[in-house]
DNA sequence: GGCACCTAGTACCTATTGGAAACCAACCTA
DNA sequence: TAGGTTGGTTTCCAATAGGTACTAGGTGCC
């Protein structure tokens, strides 16, 4: 990356309305995208693959998400000319140092499901028995 | 955690359509949800503080974000009989083990948002060579 | 020749989201 | 009694997202 001056390094932040990273943030916060980033983690996949391992996901979304993360840099979509045509995504350098923290989500998710289905069967429970108060 | 029975451990699977885990993914693959989760790590804040410390999120959007975080256990909200009354959010232990994961998500935008904005510009470009193709 | 496969693009229509703004409740102050 | 403050809820409406389905193109298979 070279030696890259400090301007304005400060004025990056996620909170404020008009900030790049919020851009990034909006895109990464979108469940097909992880799916895709973590399912590319393994490998790559071509894209009737992808669609028939993330289950629920319909062609056109799974094109606009492909499309979108390939327009942000992290991952590549490779033509080979077989027959019929094999389209393969795989993730860029920078897709793999972002899906670190990806897999740590749905590694998160898998570990902690439990609880957070207890604590929302805890908070209906509780809402049901003040539903008179409504 | 604790003695856990290891039935059906390996069922859990983020790409089914409907694992539960692909619930919290959800969830967590919200811009708001993880603006807030990561709001919350530094302190307990007020509602209206949290309004205008994130810049953009309507009162409505806040308040149903707010709400299913409480559902699932991620955050606590404490109302204190103050005048004008106080309602303080902040984070459970299990909200605690994910915003380190969502920190590092946000860190990862902020270091990165460079290289995508430049990922952006070149396939922008590309597309704009090719336009006279479609 | 017709059909199937793979990877889309595009059009149409509907469902959901989300913003703006009004309303509410409690209580203090002027 | 009017007005302000906090933390919402509700209603209305517009924008967006997303599903279905049709089209396409190149090629091997029967």
């Amino acid at each position: 990356m070279g030696v890259r001056p400090e301007t304005e390094m400060t004025t990056y932040d996620v909170y404020a309305k008009n900030c790049p990273t919020r851009l990034v943030l909006d895109r990464l916060a979108d469940k097909w995208a992880l799916l895709v980033l973590n399912r590319l983690r393994e490998e790559p996949v071509r894209f009737n693959q992808l669609r028939r391992d993330i289950e629920g996901v319909s062609q056109k979304v799974l094109t606009q998400t492909l499309r979108n993360l390939e327009r942000d840099g992290l991952i590549r979509r490779q033509i080979f000319p077989t027959v019929p045509v094999t389209v393969e995504y795989s993730l860029t350098p920078l897709g793999q140092t972002l899906t670190r923290t990806v897999a740590a989500l749905a590694h998160w998710a898998e570990e902690n499901i439990d609880a957070v289905l207890t604590a929302q069967q805890t908070f209906d429970a509780s809402r049901a028995s003040h539903a008179h108060l409504r």
